[in-house]
DNA sequence: GGTGTATATACGCTTGCTGTAATACTTCTG
DNA sequence: CAGAAGTATTACAGCAAGCGTATATACACC
């Protein structure tokens, strides 16, 4: 499985999306995607630490997940050689994303 | 099917990045991804036509196929929260993709 | 040590994607 | 109109991914 794989299943990126605000125990993330049950949480978790998404810290009996967002780099590398295509009415869009960069408001 | 689901396949990523050159007729493309079939081409690029990634013309008994690279902006939108956490010595690609942005070059 | 909590793995099932082969459809050419 | 070229669709088989239930492992606390 690769990154692009990875990010394909909704539930995953809303892991990922979770893992973005702040790290979190397994069962948290079990709780907030309550249409799964926790068996197939713990899965989605394996193949994000498996793809180098997310990586996990033990304490005491929870495992605490923590997102590794540079993984994503890949995913930005690729799209980037298509933003040239984008229509002019989307600048703003994309100054936004530039801001981003330059303005960590974390 | 959606947009990640779609680039998560390599050979669709393929024909992306073909289509990425110049529109080129259904053929040319089969010819280029010579580990596939001409209908396993041709139903990569329905899936590419149904999510809206490529369009289609035409031209005689030939199809020509082009492509829409705004439906990759719902990716960017997406991966666009996590550049935040990128590590800083990824700033020169950072900047790359921001020139790339301000100057296309064609 | 025993019990409860937290998380992971095993298993069986189902569904959906992928590929090939065969076929149909459309358009061009003579 | 016949035949060929270009492309799409259908039919079928194989495989992988996802799910839930059940079970195992690991740690915590008494």
């Amino acid at each position: 499985m690769d990154v692009f794989e990875a990010i394909a299943e909704p539930s995953r990126r809303e892991l990922l999306d979770l893992l973005s605000e702040r790290e979190r125990p397994a069962g948290e993330l079990v709780a907030h995607l309550h249409k799964l049950t926790q068996p197939a949480v713990s899965r989605h978790l394996r193949i994000l630490r498996e793809v180098g998404l997310v990586e996990v810290r033990p304490d005491g009996q929870r495992r605490i997940y923590a997102l590794r967002a540079d993984r994503l780099i890949e995913i930005e590398n690729w799209i980037s050689r298509y933003r040239r295509y984008w229509p002019r009415h989307l600048d703003a869009l994309e100054n936004h994303l530039t801001q981003n960069q330059k303005e960590p408001t974390e």
